[in-house]
DNA sequence: CTCGACCCTCCCGCCGGGGGAGGGTCGAGA
DNA sequence: TCTCGACCCTCCCCCGGCGGGAGGGTCGAG
């Protein structure tokens, strides 16, 4: 008497590995139909094939197992479809990362552009509003754009003196995450939902100026790290950004121009008292 | 006296951790430009800022860290170009076959279809034009091209006998790789090139039409084989795909035609003897 | 000299499997 | 009923590209 399909034969008929199927069971993606006390081997029913089907698909998505488990457990198709149209936008923003990417590259193959024009510049504390969070670098762009939108609403341009600026923590981009805050300075600073009133303290920055799209910005990071530590510099604390022309302003990102700014000190001087080189 | 920047200081200026950075050193990407030899401290100069952006860049697009350092070693722009050129094809195909997949989701989520028709039929043995070769998976597709070329060629339609097919091992499915076999019947059979003359042996098949595209293909050989265990047989050797409509009958792929057969046994019969059941 | 921040090496974990060892089970044929 | 080969089981190690953390050495400013 046949107990079901063994492992084999069942991976034949859904075109997965034998290994593989041992793993969903494991998993608890797939359990076989039944398992023989006695032997331990597994025996599947037919009907697991449109399971096993679905599995496949979502695995060639780089859908994760654990997801998948949580797909396949909810017979909500709302949420189904809530969850896997989830995993599309994630897709979407892969490709997006992946588009930025090959063109950043491209450009970083070509000949050296002009040389970069750096000033160092002391800037003076300032009071502004601000929203701050630790951010991961996965949930930056949509955490900024967020943020920037509630600075926006919350002030309108009659209210605002100079353009919106950021400053990031190094870790957010060495490590998986850090401190981020946007801020706008305006005329008269106020507190409501995630907005705070910061004071920001004063700073010695190399500055310079990065055209064109955010895609290659790291680029100029560098250039201007080079710059800095050519100048017997060291860099230090977070790095300022100041958005002198941005998406806010025209959607040709070969207009935009973003103001880079790297704290720095003297070597063998004061890495200002009171707070630590991160 | 400084020696350089300190892997600190140069995962800060080039955005990559210091973990990343001690990797990159290991792996032979990126050495620093000197290594304390008593402290092994590694200290690095500002201009290799500039190998790190690229580095980083060509891992933002998954290119392996051998290929990478491959690409570094050389000067050859014209090389450089062709593997970066390569792996951006690759990311090409990736995106296709996610495309695919996102694709065959949906209908593979959309309520049953009909019912699957399904007729067993004895297959006489055949003479026929044929391209044999184990091919990894991920191959499949741009083999299957090059040998139906051939194939096209060396027979022009008025040497044609019926449709093309081929029979692929179910290793190529379950497994990385397996023995894949494309085949014209012609009427004057004769080899050249890698065009063998094959008589394909005579076989008890299941057969069913596929319609449509070849991205769901694997969902119709589910449903087939649940068939073939819902009426007691076993499957057994190669598939056989036969295309009575296929992308170079038209561009259309809803217009496709696939006809699968399974190859199967009695259960406790004779599985053909002489073959082993793989 | 001290002390904290930095650096070193080494080992383990993650994911989704593949490779292979070593041993038990099944079932068709004689 | 026995045999024998194909099948199945579990267990452990490997891959790539890091991250986490232990345990210990080094640097440099006060």
């Amino acid at each position: 008497m046949r107990k079901g399909l063994t492992i084999g034969e069942f991976a034949t008929v859904s075109h997965l590995s034998v290994r593989t199927l041992r793993r969903y069971h494991e998993a608890g993606l797939l359990e076989p139909a039944t398992v023989d006390p006695h032997t331990s081997y597994r025996y599947y029913r037919p009907d697991q094939i449109a399971t096993a089907q679905v599995i496949h698909r979502l695995r060639e998505l780089d859908v994760p197992l654990a997801e998948v488990k949580a797909l396949l457990a909810t017979d909500d198709p709302q949420e189904r479809a809530g969850l896997i149209s989830g995993h599309l936008r994630r897709l979407e923003a892969e490709l997006d990362r992946t588009r930025a990417a090959v063109g950043s590259l491209r450009r970083l193959l070509q000949p050296e552009a002009a040389a970069l024009e750096v000033q160092l510049r002391s800037v003076p504390a300032r009071t502004v509003a601000a929203i701050r969070d630790r951010v991961r670098r996965e949930d930056a762009l949509v955490w900024f754009d967020g943020a920037m939108t509630e600075l926006d609403a919350a002030f309108p341009p009659a209210g605002r003196d100079g353009p919106p600026g950021g400053q990031y923590a190094n870790e957010l981009f060495t490590e998986g995450a850090g401190a981020m805050t946007v801020f706008r300075p305006v005329r008269h600073p106020s507190a409501r939902g995630r907005i705070e009133v910061v004071e920001l303290p004063p700073v010695e920055l190399a500055v310079t100026v990065h055209p064109g799209s955010h895609d290659d910005i790291d680029v100029t990071y560098g250039r201007l790290g080079s710059w800095v530590v050519a100048q017997a510099l060291g860099v230090d604390g977070p790095v300022h950004e100041t958005y002198l022309v941005g998406p806010r302003d025209t959607a040709d990102a070969g207009q935009w121009r973003t103001e880079l700014g790297w704290p720095v000190f003297r070597l063998g001087g004061d890495p200002r008292p009171g707070e630590t080189r991160s």
